[in-house]
DNA sequence: AACTGCTGTCATGGC
DNA sequence: GCGCCATGACAGCAG
């Protein structure tokens, strides 16, 4: 318990949210407290406690070298300031001019933690305690103009609270913060103590504040690289910066020792009565805390753990808007969280008829804690969106109900409908059979149509088919089959789904009969002719089953000569349709190797004339050498007076010794003719 | 309406 | 003689 007060008394410091709302005044996020916000985010909150109810809080002045951020300061009413100004210029002065309580509360978050993470927790004590004095000192010394420091500020949180310190000894109090626990923390003012009563709430609240001023000073120098980080997260937007907080809280909570659980936290403020956490912080809770501490320590909780709802990070928006509606924080507005949400969510914490865990929303599981948060615009979205959904589902039934309704209708179409309706239903399974079977024109056992056992899908014959076309047509167990029930279902495993899955409503009953229609459109003429003559076999079968089989069928089989006629004829038929089938194949792959064929003659008629024009040229080449050398030789030649051998009279003749002789060409002409003459001879 | 392609069927012949 | 197969011819259908 020591422990759970320790930890309220810790974590609680940090916050003070739940006493601003009391007032109805100040609308201020407990979150906002909570986290470690840059520290643009506490000048923005200063600025909305420097309202027109601010005045009557307790002071909690201004540091001397706050964690004020650099940049531009804002005016109360969100003006921008002279960024030129000194960080505790004008604002400042604004602020203690309205008697703002000032909280670099980044500081004490971080100091808190990290002292209650290094299990100091009466160093944390002591410096809250210290700072809550200190903080009522200043703050008397800026309304009051000076006072006597808090006594004991670990004891009364009230008198640490509205305690005034001297300006003087703030920086001591800072130098010796534990010290200055006891020595400043002492008796509060007249006038924070009349506000007290008036609000006592807010003067928790107040005295936090201060707490928290006071310890953000005394850790100043030790945090001053967490104060750059928040300055950081300033800089980044919202999201990312309660991002980065909430990491930090989580690794807050994570660093401490404590081992209250979130159950035991819940119960205990269940158990308390109305406002009995005052009672807890004020008496029970050594520490320099107070009830909006205890309670704001289970917002800390309740950020750290709800804020996963994501109905916490607008509300900071939403807070800044609240005091006067006048003053955005955020640069970006975030118009998805209006004002009202926020009332809404902290109007519960301002009901005294609440107990006080009732705003321990962060100890709740998430789904409550979503809805417990939930404000009346946000239940109403949720209520319209959850109609929505529930409508939507509606259709998607009624949808899913249709869907499944033609899904019946297709599969049972698809199971054809037998003639006869004593099948048995086990023939669902075979209901893989794809229109295609019916396109082809081919029925079967899982064809889409049962039709007494007419029609197949025959490219599986082992599994559709009982008949066995390698060892013989099973035809004892069909007629068992056919003579048992009296109809020619063969099949066990077929469709014989024509018993109605179910019955049939006004449109399903117009698909049924329109897709049956269909159906019997596609069947074949012999398939028609065999369910017309209740032929116990399909086409198929009859077609492609062996000779034997077909004829012990037919031998074995009481059918009509008509039957067995239209068997033959359907065989046959089925034979010659099959045997057309290939032969047109065949005669088409014929005529498909005959073009190519014809294509390979053709290309190479015109490689053998391309080589008969080159041979042509090359002889012609040949023969035009031949003709120029011929005259150049006769050019040359001289006979024995020395003049030039006409080439018209003689010509050129090799002999079989390799000489060339100059013949007249009579003599060559009756040579020619000699020679004729023998080879016609020899011949 | 004619044309074309596909398919089923018949007739015929060969094996 | 029967069955199967191949093939030409014809008709119907669809594009």
């Amino acid at each position: 318990m020591k422990h759970l007060k320790r930890w309220w008394s810790a974590g609680g410091g940090l916050l003070h949210l739940t006493v601003l709302l009391s007032l109805g005044v100040l609308r201020v996020d407990l979150d906002f407290y909570l986290l470690l916000p840059p520290p643009t985010l506490l000048r923005d909150q200063l600025l909305l406690l420097g309202g027109p109810a601010s005045s009557a809080y307790a002071l909690s002045p201004l540091p001397a070298s706050g964690g004020w951020g650099s940049a531009g300061q804002l005016h109360p009413k969100g003006r921008e300031l002279d960024p030129a100004a000194p960080p505790e210029g004008q604002l400042l002065r604004e602020v203690r001019a309205l008697g703002v309580p000032f909280i670099p509360r980044t500081r004490v978050d971080a100091w808190l933690v990290h002292s209650v993470a290094a299990g100091d927790a009466d160093e944390a004590h002591g410096l809250l305690g210290a700072a809550a004095a200190s903080s009522a000192g200043e703050a008397g010394a800026s309304v009051d103009g000076g006072g006597q420091a808090v006594q004991g500020g670990g004891g009364d949180p009230r008198e640490a609270r509205s305690g005034p310190l001297g300006a003087g000894e703030e920086e001591k109090v800072l130098a010796e913060p534990t010290a200055q626990v006891r020595d400043t923390g002492g008796c509060a003012s007249e006038k924070n103590e009349v506000l007290r009563e008036k609000h006592e709430g807010v003067d928790h609240s107040s005295q936090h504040e201060e707490n928290e001023e006071r310890a953000s000073a005394q850790k100043e120098n030790s945090f001053q690289q967490n104060n750059e980080d928040e300055n950081k997260i300033a800089e980044k937007p919202d999201w990312e910066a309660e991002k980065s907080t909430e990491s930090r809280n989580e690794g807050h909570l994570n660093g401490t020792d404590i081992s209250l659980s979130l159950e035991d936290l819940l119960q205990l403020l269940s158990s308390q009565p109305e406002n009995s956490l005052e009672g807890i912080s004020l008496g029970d809770i050594p520490l320099p805390g107070s009830i909006s501490d205890g309670m704001n320590s289970s917002a800390h909780h309740h950020v750290t753990f709800s804020q996963a709802i994501s109905q916490d990070v607008n509300l900071h928006d939403a807070i800044l808007l609240s005091p006067n509606n006048t003053f955005i924080r955020e640069p970006v507005a975030k118009t998805s969280q209006p004002q009202e949400p926020f009332l809404q969510f902290h109007s519960h914490t301002t009901n005294p008829g609440q107990t006080p865990g009732t705003n321990l929303t962060g100890y709740l599981p998430p789904v409550d804690n979503h809805m417990r948060n939930l404000t009346s615009q946000d239940l109403d979205l949720n209520i319209f969106d959850e109609i929505d959904l529930m409508s939507l589902l509606a259709t998607e039934n009624d949808l899913d109900q249709i869907d499944i309704s033609q899904l019946f209708d297709e599969l049972d179409s698809e199971s054809g409908f037998s003639l006869d309706s004593s099948h048995n239903s086990t023939s669902v399974t075979k209901y893989n059979s794809s229109p295609s079977v019916c396109d082809e024109g081919a029925t079967g056992y899982s064809s889409n149509y049962d039709l007494g056992a007419v029609g197949g899908y025959y490219q599986e014959p082992s599994k559709l088919c009982h008949v066995d076309h390698d060892s013989g047509f099973h035809g004892d167990l069909t007629f068992q089959h056919i003579f048992h029930n009296h109809t020619y279902h063969l099949k066990p495993s077929a469709p014989e789904s024509t018993s109605e899955p179910f019955s049939w409503p006004g449109k399903s009953q117009k698909i049924r009969s329109r897709y049956l229609e269909d159906a019997d459109r596609n069947l074949s003429r012999d398939e028609r002719h065999a369910k017309a003559l209740h032929v116990p076999f399909s086409v198929d079968e009859i077609v492609h089953m062996p000779v034997d089989s077909f004829n012990s069928m037919l031998s074995r089989y009481y059918l009509t000569d008509l039957q067995v006629s239209l068997l033959r004829d359907i065989r046959r038929r089925g034979k010659n349709k099959v045997a057309a089938q290939n032969c047109r194949k065949r005669k088409l792959d014929i005529i498909l190797n005959l073009e190519y064929d014809v294509c390979n003659l053709q290309a190479k008629k015109e490689t053998l004339k391309r080589e008969r024009a080159q041979c042509n040229k090359a002889i012609n080449i040949m023969k035009q050498k031949l003709h120029d050398l011929y005259r150049d030789v006769f050019s040359r030649l001289r006979d024995d007076q020395g003049r030039p051998v006409n080439p018209n009279l003689y010509a050129l003749q090799c002999s079989h010794d390799g000489s060339i002789l100059i013949i007249p060409k009579e003599l060559v002409a009756s040579g020619h003719k000699k020679e004729t003459q023998k080879g016609k001879r020899k011949r």
